[in-house]
DNA sequence: GAACATGGTGTCATTACATCA
DNA sequence: AGTGATGTAATGACACCATGT
């Protein structure tokens, strides 16, 4: 698995996952999520009319104007069900497929243009090609967080890796020091002696100890450039 | 230029239906 | 045939931005 491609994913998933008030499974009012609404989640990071439809959108009004519309002219969508029923069609594989591709070339539908393009071409309502493209934008983001997640874990077991072996290093070391014979430790007092972690340099200035830098272990990192 | 209304688009949570094991 | 799990189309609420008045 090529985890370089994780950066920026890594961070945004750190971002989401800080502690704001996120999700109040009761109260069905939206929490103030400044900026959740702009497409600046990384692409880790792993949202959807006829005569009626022109101009139509997501907002409470204009939806509700634009299936009002629907319910009184749009008969001709019930070929498998009743006129107003939640009879839900399955969309062809060829209208997949079509959605698909045009989900590759861009995740939004930016202008109007292209949402009626899309519905015409796929015999759809705009406001079907609208909800499509909606969904398939969750779809896309559920697999994302998924993959992150699976990513930190990975990350959380290397570290904890690393960690136990830095612990049994510790040990040995302690080992070592007791069974030195005491002219030694006298010789080399242990403070004298100081590793940086990054280069793994003895550095043995008395008057100037190492001061080690504060160091975070990288465990996907080729080699630590810290010095 | 500020305030407000309106329209368009996005996310999010949820519902409801279709399909499959 | 009945059923639970899963996938997904659709809905509703709300936020933000652009534009017009």
């Amino acid at each position: 698995m090529d985890f370089q491609g994780f950066a920026d994913t890594k961070l945004a998933l750190e971002l989401r996952l800080s502690p704001t008030p996120s999700i109040n499974p009761t109260n069905h009012t939206k929490k103030p999520n400044p900026g959740s609404d702009r497409p600046h989640e990384p692409s880790l990071t792993l949202a959807l009319s006829g005569d009626s439809c022109v101009g139509s959108s997501l907002s409470s009004a204009s939806v509700k104007r634009e299936r009002a519309v629907e319910n009184t002219s749009g008969e001709e969508e019930d070929e498998d069900g009743g006129v107003n029923g939640k009879k839900k069609l399955r969309l062809t594989k060829a209208q997949s497929g079509l959605l698909e591709e045009a989900f590759k070339h861009h995740t939004s539908l930016n202008p109007q243009k292209q949402k009626q393009e899309l519905a015409r071409d796929l015999k759809l309502r705009p406001r079907q090609v609208e909800v499509w493209f909606q969904n398939r934008r969750a779809r896309t983001k559920l697999k994302q967080t998924e993959v992150d997640c699976e990513y930190l874990k990975k990350c959380r077991k290397i570290l904890a890796d690393e960690n136990k072996r830095l612990r049994q290093e510790i040990q040995e070391l302690k080992v070592q020091k007791v069974s030195q014979p005491k002219y030694m430790q006298q010789q080399l007092p242990a403070a004298t002696l100081t590793m940086c972690p990054s280069c793994e340099q003895i550095i043995g200035d008395t008057k100037t100890p190492f001061t080690p830098k504060p160091y975070f272990f990288n465990p996907f990192a080729s080699s630590s450039a810290a010095c």
